[in-house]
DNA sequence: GGAGCGATGTCCT
DNA sequence: GGACATCGCTCCG
């Protein structure tokens, strides 16, 4: 198998359903650093994607970019393959990535990873014994965040084209064999929509 | 294994 | 003040 690359911006220009299908089967890494007696230590974290949705800006009710440019979410609106983390229910992360061209918000919402490299520390991060069941890991756009230490304060706004931020994507290879679209889930509006593309018959897939 | 529900911070009206 | 791109727990069968 070839060395793995990290995905160039280029592949983040198309509209975000053609890139929520392209993300499938792509890695998801983090490179984490812990300091443990006064030692640091860097670790890689990684995960297939499994599941993703598509979110297309101006244009569509369930879209955070729906209502115009705001703060929150100015990073939709910015050039693709930046990060737009944000906060929810109180308690919950979720990671998008942005795409299309600057100025128009289309992005794409991580919901599942089939774990892949790191998972003692990423059932120590969900808070799990190291023999839970891996699907507790990463199978939920909230739970893949704190299985990767994903934050808002970190990580919003940041370069997944950069192998210096820290959060990029690789493309190993690894091809699906056959993928599922349905309607998006865990939303009100707009959700019949069909922009929930995974890959079928993984264990890992939410919902 | 599925329905119901509470927790809880931030953003927008 | 209400909504929210969620999760994990309880209760029920």
């Amino acid at each position: 198998m070839a060395k793995a690359q990290i995905l160039p911006r280029d592949f983040y220009v198309d509209p975000p359903d053609v890139v929520a299908r392209n993300l499938l089967g792509k890695l998801l890494v983090r490179r984490y650093e812990t300091e443990a007696r006064s030692r640091r230590k860097t670790e890689r974290l990684a995960g297939r994607i499994v599941e993703a949705e598509a979110y297309f800006g101006l244009d569509d009710p369930a879209a955070h970019a729906f209502a115009g440019k705001t703060e929150r979410n100015a990073v939709l609106f910015g050039p693709p393959g930046f990060a737009y983390v944000y906060f929810i229910y109180g308690m919950h992360f979720c990671m998008n990535i942005c795409c299309e061209p600057e100025g128009q918000a289309g992005c794409v919402l991580l919901r599942a990873l089939e774990p892949v490299e790191g998972l003692g520390t990423m059932a120590r991060l969900r808070g799990l014994s190291a023999d839970a069941n891996s699907r507790l890991l990463t199978s939920g756009p909230g739970r893949l965040c704190q299985a990767l230490g994903i934050v808002r304060e970190t990580h919003n706004g940041i370069d997944v084209t950069s192998a210096r931020s820290g959060l990029h994507v690789e493309d190993d290879g690894f091809r699906p064999e056959e993928i599922a679209v349905t309607r998006r889930i865990g939303i009100r509006k707009a959700a019949e929509r069909p922009a929930r593309f995974a890959i079928a018959g993984n264990r890992f897939v939410s919902g």
